[in-house]
DNA sequence: CCTACCGATCGGTAGG
DNA sequence: CCTACCGATCGGTAGG
């Protein structure tokens, strides 16, 4: 019953197998310091082979760059669109950010690359990936204003600012997140609670299920 | 009156130039693709004079991340004992906020090479800059500890999440920010007030001299 | 600080 | 998908 897997599939997972490889290297090493021949390595081929698969290195970096992108952008849309249209706003900004922390873990090498790297990328690569990236920008600028509007973020919060604010919080756990420690679902109550509560002692703690702590004066 | 300047001197100034140049190729370009050769193009001498000056590449490397984590703590130090003692701890951490990401653009290559590519540096490299990085992030430790302890953080904040967070607010800056938009002043305004009061409408705005809003319910 | 050079390695290709 | 190879370029060094 279990049979060779037929000649097209059998390529599409060696193609895949390379671009694991690759965004694992690119992420640990950078651009130029990841040879062909290291990916073709570990890969299980030779370097020579990796062309029969792809045109250049910098088409395996491009592809390594859109796939990081559409991975955290599907599962974010696919978290939002999963919470119910009664909760508040503050509900999906939440399951946007554990749905982008949790990509970051799921397909760490993908998005890791994206993060660190994308600055060394050949000029031409960077401007293959923006279309994406715009996207998944404009994605979180609608969610943002959504809740704006809705009178849940204050009027005078300037998005654009918060995005980049929020973004950046995310995106640096690439480089320190192990798991082991504060799980990804708290993490990003904590920084949901943090966005929109702050940490000020004059404040209600954030609402978190398990455990309430009396307030300050 | 003007003499040239003595024969020490004019070796520190040209292996400045190389540690200036080195870093602003380094951060565009990443560890492996910045050449010496192209450095030392770009400060205005022959690759092989680089080796009187410095004794490797990675030697290049390790003054780069250590300067540019000396120049961004002495300033925030700077900044932070600054602040008058009957201040209340906000203000410390907000000039500690101001300081960190005015250092990324007065010595913007430096500190950009170090948050983008610490990670491909070979590791005896990095381990050379784990101690400077230790002393700086356990100078944050203390200062959000101080404004816990005198209660201007939540007692249920878990300080070294908030520092990440933090931390990963502003660095990430280095990948966006352009002078001529938002200022940097009112940038580190604006990221202390987030993570002190929030954006939640159903809070007071953050105190901001210029002005303010009505709050809602 | 320069000239001239070395061994090593790279991305990519031809031909199978 | 492999073998064998090319031209280019790299970090580093010797000798001045």
């Amino acid at each position: 019953m279990i049979e060779t897997p037929a000649p097209a599939a059998r390529s599409e997972e060696t193609r895949q197998k390379i671009l694991d490889t690759a965004a694992r290297l690119f992420r640990r090493l950078g651009y130029r310091s990841t040879t062909l021949r290291a990916i073709a390595r570990e890969a299980g081929m030779e370097a020579g082979s990796i062309y029969y698969h792809f045109r250049s290195k910098d088409e395996i970096l491009a592809e390594v760059f859109d796939l990081g992108i559409t991975l955290v952008f599907d599962a974010v849309k696919r978290a939002v669109s999963g919470v119910g249209p009664e909760k508040p706003w503050r509900d999906r900004v939440r399951a946007a950010i554990k749905a982008h922390l949790d990509a970051f873990f799921v397909h760490g090498d993908y998005t890791s690359t994206n993060i660190r790297i994308f600055g060394q990328a050949p000029q031409a690569v960077q401007e293959r990936a923006m279309a994406l990236r715009g996207a998944y920008e404009n994605y979180w600028k609608t969610l943002l204003a959504q809740a704006q509007r809705a009178g849940e973020i204050r009027a005078d919060v300037d998005l654009k600012i918060l995005r980049l604010f929020l973004f950046g919080a995310m995106n640096w756990t690439v480089e320190w997140f192990k798991p082991g420690g504060v799980s990804l679902t708290r993490l990003a109550d904590t920084y949901t609670a943090y966005v929109f509560d702050g940490v000020d002692a004059g404040r209600a703690p954030a609402a978190q299920p398990s455990r309430t702590r009396a307030r300050r004066a």
